[in-house]
Parts: C-alpha cells; sequence; structure tokens
DNA sequence: AATTTATGTCAGCCATGTTGACTTATATGC
DNA sequence: GCATATAAGTCAACATGGCTGACATAAATT
C-alpha cells in the first residue's frame, strides 16, 4: 500500500516539476523550505537524510532558477538560511494543491476518524522519534 | 509523512538487498512474485509502471543469481511465469519479515481500529481502481 | 592561534528510471 | 493459411538523483 501510495501521490507533482525541467528532489527542497523558511542547508541535510553534494545539485540550481534566495544568517554568518521567492511560493503551492485535493478526497471517504488512525499507523512505521517529532508526536513507547 | 513513512520502511530491505549487491527495484520484484506466484513480465510491468527494458535489467539478474525459476506459459507459451525459487523465497521472508515487525508495531501502537483507517486513507490516496483493487478494496464513489 | 563547523565544489561512480529501434516466438483473426 | 497482434527480449543512449573522496573557504569556538 506505501509503495502505491506514495507512488501516486508524487505522481501529478512529477508531471508538473517535469515541464520546468525539474525533479522531485527538487520538490523535496521547495517543500521543506517552504515549511520551514529560514531552514539552514545542514537541516534541509538532516531532514533529507542525503549527502551535501545531492543536495547541493538541486538546491543551486533552484537558488539559479529564482525559487530560493539565501541570505546570510544573523547571529551565526556561516549559514545560509534559505527561504522560498515568490516563483517558489508560486511552485510550491501549485504543487502542494494537487496533494491537498488528493487527500481532502480521501480524507472525505475515509471519514476524521480514519485520518487519526492513518497519522497513528505513519507515525508508528517511522524509525526515528525525531522524524515523528516533525508531526507533534510525543515519544514513542519501546 | 508518506516520505519519511516510506522512507523508513524501505530502509531496512535496502541495506540487506545491498549486502547482496541488490536494490529496491529487486525488492519489489521478488516481492510481488512471491506475492503472485506464476506472474507473467507483463502483470509486473503493470503493476510497477515501468519499462520492460529496466523490469529486464532487475529481472535477469535474478534469474541468473536464482531467486527466480521462469517456465513457459501452458496455455500461451509466449509467456514467461515466474516463481520464486527456496533461495528466493528466503530472501522475500528475510525482506519481508523486517517489514512486518515494523508493521506489527505501528499497530500495536495504533490499535484495531487506526489500521482500519489507515487502509481506507492509503486506499483514497491511490489514483486507480486498478491500483485499489489489489487490496480488495470495493470501487471509489466520484 | 588552533581547531571545529557550515557550506561549497570538483570528479567520478552506481542504481534505476527513460526513449527508440529491432528481433523472435507464438497466438489469433479473417 | 496468411497477416497481424502480442509476449518477451535486446542493444544503445540518456537523465535523475543517490553515493564516496578530496579539498577549499569563511566564520565560530576553544
Amino acid at each position: 500500500m506505501l509503495f502505491f501510495g506514495y507512488r501516486d501521490f508524487i505522481s501529478e507533482p512529477d508531471r508538473i516539476l517535469a515541464d520546468r525541467g525539474l525533479g522531485r528532489a527538487h520538490h523535496r527542497v521547495i517543500y521543506f523550505v517552504g515549511r520551514y523558511p529560514g531552514a539552514t542547508v545542514s537541516s534541509l541535510l538532516s531532514i533529507l537524510q542525503i549527502t551535501k553534494q545531492s543536495l547541493s545539485r538541486v538546491l543551486s540550481q533552484l537558488v539559479e532558477e529564482g525559487y530560493i534566495v539565501q541570505r546570510q544568517g544573523a547571529s551565526d554568518r556561516r549559514q545560509r538560511l534559505l527561504t522560498l521567492t515568490e516563483k517558489g511560493r508560486a511552485l510550491e503551492e501549485q504543487l502542494t494543491e494537487t496533494q491537498r485535493q488528493r487527500l481532502a478526497r480521501a480524507y472525505r471517504q475515509a471519514g476524521a476518524e480514519a485520518v487519526e488512525g492513518f497519522r497513528k499507523v505513519m507515525l508508528g512505521i517511522m524509525s526515528d522519534d525525531e522524524d515523528r517529532s516533525r508531526f507533534g508526536a510525543t515519544k514513542r513507547r519501546p
């Protein structure tokens, strides 16, 4: 179910991205920068769990093409705080909208109770409390 | 949640496969051949939605290395019916076991009701009735 | 002043997806 | 029975997005 669900969930965004010469790796970066404005490069690395070389490839493209801006950190000037531009925000919304609709449909059909169950099970599948905590979950019993 | 859940769900199998020089594409083939013994190549293509060139690469390796056997179809001799060997079955079980435990833990923590909700929402996320029907789901209301 | 940390970069490798063109064997339809 | 369609396989080339290793720079920390 996860295989089919995940595949179908990203299929629409994939098509939209392909039209712009972007891939799903770009989507992830846009998504998380949108969700955490001012995120640092290393925070993205720890969320995505990829190498900085992999991130660099997609991030530099997003900066070059004007989806994301980097500004120097105030307290730590080594950091590059990442934020979506207007263009980036627009794309993020376009991508999210297709997924939002898909989720809304699933939610409508399944009901609020099912949604709560879905959240619980997904949290249980995750390996780390670190991942779970992004969703406001309490620590898992061992 | 799907991103984190899916990533964590396949991380253990990925490690086990890597030790044998296999990847997650091999896992998919092994999984579906295990689930549908005697599956044809084209049935796999339609499940996985990849090109036969992509499938061929992993499938031939699995056959060469003795995880899967092909036999000619009885009614249609053009078909190659795919089945796991003992070795293939053993690997399939090893891979599935780690995921089964992860699911069991999630289920234990979330409860049977949550599991039903999880299933409902996952089915609602899927695009096609074709995908949904693999899980014994009834047709979705439009 | 020395070390650590945050970020970036070059170069190359691997897995897994793609398209396009073509072959072989077998089944099926007229 | 012949023409066509289908199941499967193959060669070649390319794209995406992971990876490792090595090294550089600037700024923070000790």
